[in-house]
DNA sequence: ATTCAATACTTTGCATACAAAATAACTTAA
DNA sequence: TTAAGTTATTTTGTATGCAAAGTATTGAAT
C-alpha cells in the first residue's frame, strides 16, 4: 500500500473535512441573522469597507464571482445591502449596506466569540502558530498558480 | 471596528479559502482520471480498504451521506466499483472495486507528488507541524459537537 | 470613427454540502 | 407476535463552488 495515497496522509483531506466543520459550527450561530456562511464572509467584508465594488468584494471574500451574484441578490433581498451601477463606469457595481444591514452588526459581532467558545481545546498560541503556517500554505498556492 | 469581526482574524475564512484552494489545484491533476475531488477522496479510502459498507466510508470520508448517494452512481457510471446489498443485512450496501478501479489506482499514485510539487514552498518540518495543529482543532470539533 | 481586446458581471450546467423528510429493514420490548 | 424504536441509505430542496459561455461597456489601436 503506497502511504501516499492514505486518506489520513493527506493534507487537503483535513482542509476539506475542517472547513466544512466550520461551516457547520456556524450554522446555528447564524441563525439569529438568517444568512448563511458565504453570506456572512460577504457582510463581514462590507462592514469593514462599505461602498466596494463586486470586484474589491470577490477579491477580499475569495467568493467565487457566479456565486456572488446570487449571494448579493439574496443579501439585498432580506434588506441587508444595495447593489447600483457605478456613475462613471457602467460595467462596475458597488455594493453599499442599508441601515438595517449596518445595524446587524451588532448582532454579528456576538458571533466570533461564541465560535471560539467551540474551539476551546487550542491556546492563543497554538491558535497563532497554526494562523502563521496557514498563511504560508495560502502562499504557496498564489505561487503555484503563476 | 471591532478587530474579531475583521476578514483577515478569521480563522474559519482562511479554512474556507484554502480547501477551496486544494479543490482547484487537484483538479487538474484528477482530469487524466476524470474524477473530481470528492470522488477521488472515495476511491482513496476504497483503495486503501475495499469492500465496505456505505456508512464506513461515509466515516472514513467525512462526506455528506446524501452526496455519496450521487458520488458512488456516477464511480459506478464510470466503472470504478459496484454497490451491492450485504446478504445479512439488507438495509447495509457494500462498495467495492471493478478490475478496472483497481488499476486506476496506479495512475492515482503519481496525484499526491505532483501535489507537493506545488506546495514546495513549505518544509516537510512545518507540514508536520501544520498537521499535528489541524488535528489538535479537528479533535477541538469533535468534542464541541457532544 | 471602426474594430478588437480587455473589463466587470451574469448566466448556465454540473457537482457537491447539508438538513430534513422519506424508505426499507432490523431489533427490541411488551 | 406486534408495535415501536433504531439503523442504513436515498431523496428533496436550498445554497454554494467552479468552469465556461454570454452580455454590456470601456479602452486602445489603426
Amino acid at each position: 500500500m503506497s502511504e501516499l495515497l492514505k486518506l489520513e496522509n493527506q493534507l487537503c483531506h483535513r482542509f476539506y473535512t475542517l472547513s466544512n466543520a466550520f461551516t457547520r459550527a456556524y450554522r446555528p450561530l447564524l441563525k439569529a441573522l438568517d444568512i448563511t456562511y458565504p453570506q456572512y464572509v460577504t457582510l463581514m467584508a462590507l462592514w469593514e469597507t462599505d461602498h466596494i465594488t463586486i470586484a474589491e468584494l470577490l477579491e477580499r471574500t475569495a467568493i467565487d464571482g457566479g456565486a456572488m451574484s446570487l449571494i448579493l441578490k439574496k443579501l439585498e433581498d432580506k434588506g441587508f445591502l444595495m447593489v447600483n451601477k457605478d456613475e462613471t463606469d457602467k460595467r462596475v457595481k458597488r455594493v453599499q449596506l442599508t441601515k438595517m444591514g449596518k445595524e446587524k452588526k451588532t448582532i454579528a459581532e456576538e458571533v466570533p466569540a461564541q465560535m471560539l467558545c467551540k474551539l476551546k481545546g487550542m491556546s492563543a498560541e497554538e491558535s497563532r502558530e497554526l494562523v502563521k503556517l496557514l498563511d504560508k500554505l495560502g502562499g504557496c498556492f498564489q505561487n503555484a498558480e503563476l
